[in-house]
DNA sequence: GCTTGACCTCAACCATGCTTGAGGTTTTAC
DNA sequence: GTAAAACCTCAAGCATGGTTGAGGTCAAGC
């Protein structure tokens, strides 16, 4: 809809980027850019002729992807995030603040999780209640299963 | 191979369990043990007629694969881990002690990993340095994918 | 004006970790 | 001796997170 004029290969004052400049800035492929496009993480305006053009909050939104999906969220779980976002205008600082203070928290949680595991596993898996409800192990697995409100590990 | 008399449902006596019990007993669905036996991450003998008998220390070894798993271990790396238990001889404590001490340090690694992301992420999603070389989230995210030895997250 | 590179869509495929179902045998219980 | 429950194999399917390739369009340089 946005019809974008491009002066050249640099396009130093485009304030709007092409599929490829975005994947040779983030370091993410093609592919999963589009990928992200289908599943809703990030938007692009279209040329007259179907290219697509991000703004520049996109390389953001894609760092935010990135970290978040090393922090271990899913996908979805990023997006249900970004839909909190606001819809018209590029997000501020404190909108990223404020997502990343939720993800903070899960991501402590998490921690804890795994300290604990590290923890019982130190005394727990030599030892012979592995098998047994007692365990602390197997419980502490139990915990971390039951959490889970979807993906397996520490999704 | 080795065939198996079976009493009763009770079957209070024999040490060699079959497939269904093995699900009851460890929560684990019978396709998964299918699963896990086509992966190698357990074995079994069978009856004349073709049904499977565990030995006892597959619940173990259940339990163990249960717990790596929830520490964020693929199937593979289990199994690559569990390659490393004696052959012929059911595994001694001391054998799930040598196993579990090099997933506790892994389990370390990335609990420091968690917890550097973390505190990042405490100060920078909101900060201005997202999409620039220097920041430290950034720069950890690179240190996760880095390290990544095949799947993305924690695994 | 035409080649080249960047882009488009859509469908298929890969790995991981299973589940589901079809179609058939075995074991158990009455 | 027969029905039900448990088991078997093999193929297909699902979700996640993408990649790869075919077949075609668009834009830029010479």
């Amino acid at each position: 809809m946005v019809e974008v004029k491009q002066n050249s290969k640099a396009k130093s004052k485009a304030s709007e980027l092409s599929v490829g400049e975005v994947a040779r800035r983030s370091g993410i492929a093609i592919s999963a850019l589009h990928f992200y496009e289908t599943e809703g993480l990030i938007k692009s305006q279209r040329t007259k002729s179907g290219h697509r053009r991000y703004g520049r909050d996109v390389l953001r939104r894609i760092a935010v992807i990135r970290v978040a999906q090393s922090a271990g969220l899913s996908l979805q779980e990023i997006a249900r995030a970004f839909a909190a976002l606001p819809d018209g205008r590029t997000p501020s600082a404190r909108d990223w603040a404020k997502l990343s203070a939720g993800w903070r928290d899960l991501l402590s949680e998490r921690i804890l999780q795994m300290t604990r595991l590290r923890d019982d596993l130190t005394g727990c898996i030599g030892c012979g209640c592995l098998s047994l409800d007692q365990c602390p192990l197997r419980n502490s697995e139990d915990r971390l299963s039951s959490e889970g409100s979807g993906a397996r590990l520490l999704l």
